[in-house]
DNA sequence: CAGGTATACAACCGATCGGTCGTTAATATA
DNA sequence: TATATTAACGACCGATCGGTTGTATACCTG
């Protein structure tokens, strides 16, 4: 039951489908993405789509799962070749602003696009957003408390209270950027929470000055 | 040519009909927001609209006006009731938070979902966002600004910069409290930025402890 | 009271929405 | 080789989208 010629060509034009598709939503959201549009971007026909997917919100389900993997390949793997503490936690945060400094998608970050549209509305994708959100809240926190266990940030430390201020000054970027600052949002984001962790470390040396 | 009674009736039925315009946009945004749903929603024809706006466009330029004085009205003047400096910063925080925490808006807040709609596409109503969100942040830099005149804050601090810190902390309530912590929020919010002002502040008196 | 103006409406328009149906061609299995 | 299975398609469906047109009514001005 290994994969035969057929179902490989389907897996890839699958996964074709769900980068563009992503790429999109970080734009338009998953739900202002219209198939019809899809459709034209990829070069495939719309009913096609019914081949992969029973309907948008089954497509639009993988497609916060290809975003997830992503994440997980761009941000959070290269982060984790930093050493435990406070040094992984920055560079966690500088490899999320990197991420939005290359333009890897379009719309900055799809995660934020994709929480706005969802955070008032029921159902299955609001239900797996917010448990994104909350994974990757709670995966800060982790490292938050893996650096006071170290030693590297101090006793005092809230693990929940910080990750928030990691995860908020870490994602406004995304607007302000776009519709305001420019890359000095990226500079801002960056010296926040540099300053901050610097601020909470007894050993400030582990840190860049600036 | 003063207001005679047929124009005053014109006036308030578009007065009614932008507050639900704004409240459904903090929602759906001002993009989502359907004109067939706003009729339902205010009881009025579809096509009676465009008596009083050309197009969705006229419309939604409107409802960003309606919702800027309801944010000077609501968030804006309570805070400057406390004493300029760091005081008033802080109030402003805090009046933001309860904005969102009372749920004025069933959206949570109107800027922020339009923010995250219109950051990515071209036009007039993005334009009028970008310039909201321009002023807003302008606004927020005077006052750290003239708390250092003050001597509220130390010489060193970056006005832009602590201007974008508190927004960012403010303004990711609405998404974090909807989607994953619920209240737990607006405390990391609040906390946030009051430890922040602490100690930047030569006098930490002028502050709640907590 | 006459005439113009403004509010508001129902009916309707072409375009697009998410989704269905029936078909074709290629592949995998027996 | 015979038979399912699968990817992919064009044509089409009812619903809804933003917007237009024509009309009835209420109001203010001359």
């Amino acid at each position: 039951m290994t994969q035969d010629g057929r179902r490989l060509r389907g897996l890839r034009s699958r996964e074709a489908i769900l980068e563009r598709a992503v790429a999109l939503a970080s734009v338009e959201g998953l739900d202002g993405l219209s198939l019809g549009r899809l459709a034209a971007a990829t070069g495939t026909s719309k009913s096609g789509f019914f081949a992969h997917w029973r309907d948008k919100e089954q497509l639009q389900l993988d497609a916060l799962d290809w975003a997830t993997r992503q994440w997980a390949d761009q941000v959070v793997a290269p982060a984790m070749a930093a050493p435990a503490g406070v040094r992984r936690l920055f560079a966690l945060h500088e490899a999320r602003l990197r991420f939005y400094g290359d333009g890897v998608l379009p719309g900055g970050c799809f995660f934020f696009t994709v929480q706005a549209e969802f955070d008032d509305r029921p159902g299955l994708v609001r239900d797996r957003v917010a448990r994104a959100l909350r994974e990757w809240q709670e995966f800060i926190r982790r490292q938050v408390a893996q650096a006071v266990a170290q030693g590297e940030l101090a006793e005092s430390v809230d693990a929940a209270q910080l990750a928030y201020e990691i995860d908020a000054l870490g994602e406004m970027v995304v607007v302000h950027s776009r519709l305001h600052d420019g890359p000095v949002a990226l500079v801002h984001a960056r010296r926040a929470v540099l300053q901050r962790l610097r601020a909470l470390c007894p050993d400030p040396t582990l840190l860049p000055e600036d």
